[in-house]
RNA sequence: GGGCGAAUAGCUCAGCUGGGAGAGCGCCAGCCUUACAAGCUGGAUGUCACAGGUUCGAUCCCUGUUUCGCCCACCA
């Protein structure tokens, strides 16, 4: 029996309706085993600590588009939830409350940090699911994880272990980038580097023993000279021969320094002559190595001079600057300032400014993993798209430098070495030892340091799925269909991911990668907090209903192209949402006691209108299903939008009328087929796009009885098989003559005005064959009726300025029959009207 | 310094393998028409960034220019 529908479209209850059922259900459960093909995607798991914003809603509207649309098509879906510990993040976050509790972690000490992290966890991470489930995500939700879970720190540690023991893992004493406010190395991507203005100051440094002699080093960063060990120059600089092998005296510390010759000088910059600071800069650090020079660290953990600063101790980084310059001019050592541009690195998590830093840490080898992973999107066993992101990727992969791995905070996956006090040794493994392996001393201590966040999502296709245990979900779902991101977490994740899958899994983590764009706002700005542009997804859900958003992320998710969100376009698809709602409305009104299993659509006396509207749902069914294929989600969107307004309600709706409200039987009854066929169909082409409503009005239709009991074939719309090509249904010339119709009813538009239409509400336009020309337009249509038209399409008041106005030229064929009030002979009054 | 992308109606954007310039919103005019005023009907609006080239034909392909945006890079 059909339901009555509200008038409007009210989207919140309908969603949370049938969330909670699909849930119940168990509808977004994946089999381990199970006999159809499988469909598998891992979701890019967002922090703990986040709240759902534009940029997941994209993302997961993307995924679950294609989840639903592969669970119709019959796959066996899995959609693998998660949510990522997010070390420096999830920190941060804790830390922060803490201080407003006017604590430091220091005071909790480790273990009750970590707890306290957790707890915190429990009670407020994760919100972020719930926001997942409000955008209607089918996530396989029993099989949620987290990378910290008992399951993923196995594999956690199974991987370090196994790539130590490979001699992929090391050790080692250089420069890294370190937060001085994060107090942890970072990785090179981690680094965010933007373009500010800044100084060169320009500082004379005496030549020790030639009293008024002095060379200038020119230097963006003065305070580093605390830490300088030499000055070098280029070798083959005329201007500096006879300095090379000298001393000069390191202005404000008195100390003496080489100069060195060294390749790596450009001559042409600044004076020629560079101050070298090993243990602060990357390139003084090589320099350095060449040489032999003293590294000397002038910083501690927060950029705060030490002791090897001397005068300077306990001054911040840049309150040390300031001073140094004003004492360098003071001695008359400043020679001169200018403005330089330059690029600063700021943490990616806090933005502070970055300090190159000597440190002990831990690193993967990357190389030899980075050389499958290229070799893999070569090959194409998988495929980066849109194609422009390959290069990127290759770009990146090519150059790859190792990837510093440890960070020294304490929420993360600890990692599994111990240090022997007594003879150095440093034992990697899966559990505590008891006593150390070479001197048997029971004196071990755990490193303290923990993996970089992104080492343990590098494992998420597989250690999600139960590795290193060889699981039923291995086999089934890995390697996975799809992955589906952002391009800033190209590096971060899907080329570490390429990396780990092929080095432990021996294939590919999945096949297709597609890489989507940002979200901005309407003015093409990236949303952020400090700049106030933020669009929150929660709120639009609220006001337009989750369905209209979903249709709207789609509908603009055209490759390769940023996403300029404007909240109008969101009102335009709610509009959408409620124009489906309406024609759903107007087809249950006319399907009272309707029973589609009696009437088949095959075999039934089609009108040309039948046949055309069911042509051009087969047709769209075909192209929505390609686009989709290709991930052309616009256009998959666009397609449905265009059919559903400007066909389906704008045409055959109306058309339908006639025969709906008309006294023929038979043509009342294949009418009502046709509507019922055409609507049930085009909500499942609807679904995966509008989830919500589609599965309202889907279940309000009438049920196939056919199948006994009246039960349809499946419970819901969400495993109705999506709907397919069929040759059957293909009638190319009715559509070619409804064109026609249009076209000749836009004619006939243009004649209006100085009619006179008699009162009424509808007119049906009647064309009938007899000449050539006519012919022309109409040859397979005689007699029959081609289009219906409101009165108002009439519109009183628009005269005719010349005679091809009336594109209706073969009016002496043509018939108006207006039913109510009798027949206006289109060729009389053109006569008249001419 | 390399690399990538974009420039189409007032605004936000489609336009995939050269031949019709399009959508939504906004604007103007008219409609409370029993599916829908979150709607219906009609209307106005464009040197498709600029300059060359290829072609019977270019928004689309090629070259160059300009303007924006992004990514990567160790020039102090």
């Amino acid at each position: 029996m059909s339901r009555e529908l509200a008038k409007g479209y009210e989207p919140h209850d309908v969603e949370k309706r049938w969330y909670a059922e699909w849930e119940d259900k168990g509808y977004f459960r994946a089999a381990a085993t199970s006999d159809k093909p499988a469909y598998s995607i891992v979701i890019p798991p967002p922090n703990v600590t986040g709240a759902l914003h534009m940029g997941h809603a994209l993302n997961n509207t993307l995924q679950d588009i294609l989840c639903r649309w592969k669970r119709m098509q019959g796959y066996n879906v899995l959609w693998m939830p998660g949510t990522d510990h997010a070390g420096i993040a999830t920190q941060n976050v804790v830390e922060r409350q803490l201080a407003a509790e006017g604590k430091d972690r220091h005071e909790l000490g480790r273990e009750a940090f970590i707890e306290r992290v957790w707890k915190w966890k429990a009670e407020s991470g994760g919100q972020i699911i719930g926001q997942l489930k409000r955008l209607g995500a089918s996530c396989d939700w029993e099989r949620e994880r987290f990378t910290m879970d008992e399951g993923l720190s196995k594999a956690v540690r199974t991987v370090f272990v196994k790539l130590y023991q490979d001699g992929l893992i090391y050790r080692d004493n250089r420069l890294i980038n370190w937060c001085p406010r994060c107090h942890t190395a970072l990785s090179d991507i981690e680094v965010e580097h933007e373009e500010k203005k800044g100084h060169l100051w320009h500082i004379r440094y005496p030549v020790a023993g030639e009293p008024g002699k002095y060379v200038v080093v020119a230097t963006t960063r003065p305070e580093t000279m605390l830490g300088d060990s030499a000055v070098a120059v280029h070798p083959e600089d005329e201007r500096y021969q006879a300095l090379i092998g000298k001393k000069v005296i390191l202005p404000l510390l008195n100390r003496e320094i080489p100069v060195v010759a060294d390749e790596y000088v450009d001559r042409e910059f600044g004076t020629g002559v560079v101050k070298i600071t090993p243990a602060h800069d990357f390139n003084d650090f090589e320099v350095g190595l060449r040489h032999n020079l003293d590294r000397i660290n002038i910083f501690d953990e927060s950029g705060v001079i030490n002791a090897a600063g001397h005068q300077y101790e306990g001054l911040d980084r840049f309150a040390a600057r300031t001073r140094i310059v004003a004492e360098l001019e003071e001695a008359g050592l400043l020679e001169r300032i200018n403005d330089h541009g330059m690029s600063v690195g700021g943490c990616y998590r806090c933005k502070t400014v970055v300090e190159p830093y000597l440190s002990l840490q831990w690193y993967v080898k990357v190389a030899p993993l980075a050389e499958r992973a290229l070799q893999a999107v070569k090959d194409g066993r998988t495929r980066i798209l849109p194609k422009q992101w390959e290069n990127t990727y290759y770009d990146w992969m090519e150059n790859i430098r190792d990837w510093c791995i440890s960070r020294q905070i304490w929420w993360g996956h600890r990692i599994p070495a111990w240090f022997c006090d007594h003879c150095g040794e440093i034992t990697v493994a899966m559990e505590t030892p008891t006593s150390c392996a070479k001197c048997g001393s029971d004196e071990l201590r755990q490193e303290t340091d923990v993996l970089d966040t992104w080492f343990s999502s590098a494992l998420w296709p597989f250690s999600t799925m139960g590795w290193p245990d060889q699981t039923a979900e291995l086999k089934t779902f890995y390697p996975t269909s799809c992955l589906i991101t952002g391009f800033d977490i190209l590096f971060f994740w899907v080329a570490r991911m390429m990396m780990m899958g092929l080095h432990f899994m021996d294939e590919v983590p999945f096949t297709d990668v597609y890489i989507h764009a940002l979200v901005r706002d309407a003015q093409g700005q990236k949303m952020s907090k400090s700049k106030g542009n933020v669009i929150d997804p929660l709120t639009i859900i609220e006001q337009y209903g989750t369905d209209a958003f979903r249709f709207t992320l789609a509908a603009f998710a055209a490759q390769g192209r940023d996403i300029k969100l404007a909240e109008e376009r969101i009102a335009g698809y709610r509009n959408f949402c409620n124009k489906v709602w309406n024609a759903a409305r107007f087809t249950l009104m006319n399907l009272e006691g309707f029973d589609p299993a009696t009437t088949k659509i095959e075999g039934l006396p089609l009108s040309q209108g039948d046949r055309w509207i069911l042509h051009r749902l087969n047709e769209t069914a075909r192209d929505t299903g390609k686009a989709l294929e290709e991930y052309r989600y616009n256009e998959a969107a666009m397609g449905l939008y265009q059919f559903t307004w400007s066909e389906f309600c704008d045409w055959y709706l109306e058309l339908s009328k006639k025969d709906l409200y008309g006294d023929d039987p038979e043509r009342k009854q294949t009418t009502r087929s046709v509507l019922w066929y055409t609507l049930e169909n085009l909500l499942r082409l609807l679904h995966p796009f509008m989830p919500f409503i589609t599965e309202e009005i889907w279940q309000a239709l009438p049920k196939n009885r056919e199948t006994g009991n009246g039960k349809r074939e499946t419970e819901t719309i969400m495993y109705a098989p999506y709907p397919e090509y069929c040759e059957h249904l293909s009638f190319p010339e009715a559509a070619a003559d409804m064109e026609k119709v249009m076209a000749v009813v836009s004619g006939i538009r243009n004649i209006r005005g100085e009619m006179e239409v008699p009162p009424g509400r509808e007119i049906a336009v009647i064309l009938s064959c007899g000449s050539q020309e006519s012919l022309r337009l109409m040859k397979h249509n005689e007699g029959s009726i081609l289009g219906l038209v409101r009165i108002s399409d009439l519109a009183i008041g628009q005269g005719i300025e010349k005679p091809e106005d009336a594109s209706i030229q073969v009016a002496g064929d043509v018939q108006i029959y207006v039913p109510l009030k009798g027949l206006v002979d289109v060729a009389a009054e053109e006569e008249r009207l001419l």
